[in-house]
DNA sequence: CAGGGTGTCAAACGTATGTTTCAAACAGAC
DNA sequence: GTCTGTTTGAAACATACGTTTGACACCCTG
């Protein structure tokens, strides 16, 4: 047996319980007896439970984030100069993810329940992570999409932005119980990648949406005081 | 002391708490404490801690199930025949949920986070009680938004109602949050109406956006395999 | 063959949780 | 005014958690 693949079993059954159940519902003993390692080799290896969880998204945040930047570098490069627009920008950060190399057939989309776990769940040690360690592609692409979107007011963009991340992270987030879903439902099968060809025009609409008030419905109320 | 205002006091207590942190996070003493209220009166009211989290939820789901109801009614009666339109729909949910009587100014955004939640934590039993007892008027809105977008493919239609269910439930459920940093960073105060102004153009662009191939990318590479 | 660093293991620790108990306080009906 | 069912209070319950401990096995450098 290698070196330390404990290290290894620990993460990737982290991972996957994290992914099914959440950082506060899954505890040490599930996941230690799931990796078939003993229990205090977590607090050996990662020094406590919040250390393993920011370890399994360094796992795959890192090389995530290396490829992300090659990707702007390339659209940047392309440009010359030009803003890329906001299919292309959006098609960088989407290809990015779906080229990532995966451990296995589920990878993608632990992936995607996992940002969007660390969205949702009050974790605020991760929040802090994850700002110190990876705020440079995020603000790099929030700057992208700023000079794609040139015609929208700062407020406009603002919401709109947070818009899109909430359908990207919700839907991902739960992307394997809606596969699911549509398949008992209408019988078509879907991967991940298909769900984000479908996502990426959803939002580029959705983003160069008119204004609010031109497209408001022929009876819209009067906004409540 | 009236014959049980512990009750609500507890519901409230509750509401406000599991809004913060969510549920598991979320001690039954925390609970009472804030409540001013013995631990064991949980127990005793509810049941369970389950059973609080589900009458957290049908405190404020039941009477906006109701109005949406009649909302519809109105909706339908209007169009006598003719389907509503996207905007039309999209509006009658949305107002239902802004006009809602508020137990206090916090109301609507603390309903949405709960919502919210509701989604993403995995509390099967939630899950569970919310689908039997609230499924009429859901159903209703997806037959509504059916008709309104004739165009869409089922498979199309069901994944952007994902994406529309995630873009509301992520922006609402941290609108508190979202509204303070822009406050911060632009000096812009914004209000959940507004927000909501803002989010159903934005859904509506995407629902009826092109179909996915039209719209990709000047240099959208091939998927990958 | 020593011996120190590395990793594993079973067991225990202290703490926090949801839940239960049982006596005391209270309310309204008679 | 007393009695009966309901509500409260403080304390304890059993359980699960994250973490720590100390003994043991291993390896590999000297």
């Amino acid at each position: 047996m290698a070196q330390s693949d404990t290290v290894d079993r620990i993460l990737d059954a982290a991972e996957e319980l994290f992914a099914e159940r959440g950082f506060s519902e899954t505890s040490l003993r599930m996941i230690t007896s799931k990796a078939k390692v003993n229990l205090a080799a977590v607090n050996y290896h990662f020094g406590s439970k919040n250390a393993l969880i920011q370890a399994v998204f360094a796992r795959f945040l890192t090389p995530f984030s290396a490829t992300l930047e090659t990707a702007f570098d390339e659209l940047e490069a392309k440009c010359d100069g030009k803003p890329a627009t906001l299919n292309q920008t959006l098609w960088a950060l989407t290809e990015s993810a779906v080229r990532m190399p995966q451990r296995n057939e589920k990878g993608i989309s632990i992936f995607m329940r996992l940002l969007g776990l660390a969205y949702t769940q009050s974790q605020g040690h991760l929040r802090k992570f994850l700002e110190q360690e990876y705020s440079e592609p995020f603000s790099r692409f929030m700057r992208l999409l700023k000079e794609a979107t040139p015609e929208l007011s700062s407020v406009d963009r603002y919401w709109r932005i947070q818009f899109m991340l909430g359908a990207t992270a919700f839907t991902m987030s739960s992307s394997d119980a809606l596969i699911d879903i549509l398949e008992n439902k209408l019988g078509v099968h879907t991967t991940v990648q298909e769900i984000a060809a479908r996502l990426v025009p959803f939002l580029a609409a959705g983003m160069t949406a008119p204004d609010k008030m031109l497209v408001s419905a022929p009876a819209r109320p009067a906004p409540v005081a």
